[in-house]
DNA sequence: CCGTTGACCAGGC
DNA sequence: GGCCTGGCCAACG
């Protein structure tokens, strides 16, 4: 059994490797590390630590961004995202042309 | 110890 | 797509 600081750094590591432009989602990065999603979602709001892990590339399921990212909510969330490039259909992401999922 | 909460999700209307 | 419901499970008070 993995430890929680195991998962935490596994999610962080995650993270990390998704690249500018592509976002992931809470549910894909818990299905891949077999917990519940709601985990992810606690590890990034434990560890707001946006200069190492791109936080505001984790999206939800069908786009929306976090409601109480940390940042000063969704609105930033959405210009930090609009600034590298991601395109938005109003409130969400378009995942069918961004959704990242060739993790290592 | 226990009820509540929450950066979620899937299913049904 | 929107709104509700139930399920999830660790953290908090």
């Amino acid at each position: 059994m993995p430890t929680d600081e195991q998962i935490r750094s596994a999610v962080l590591d995650l993270v990390a490797q998704v690249p500018l432009g592509r976002v992931t989602t809470y549910g894909a990065l818990a299905r891949m590390l077999k917990i519940n999603p709601r985990q992810i979602g606690r590890v990034l709001h434990s560890n707001t630590n946006p200069l190492k892990y791109p936080c505001h590339r984790v999206v939800h399921h069908d786009g929306a961004t976090a409601a109480a990212y940390v940042f000063g909510g969704s609105g930033k969330q959405q210009l930090l995202l609009k600034n590298e490039g991601v395109v938005f259909t109003g409130k969400r992401v378009v995942l069918a042309s961004h959704f990242f999922n060739d993790f290592h």
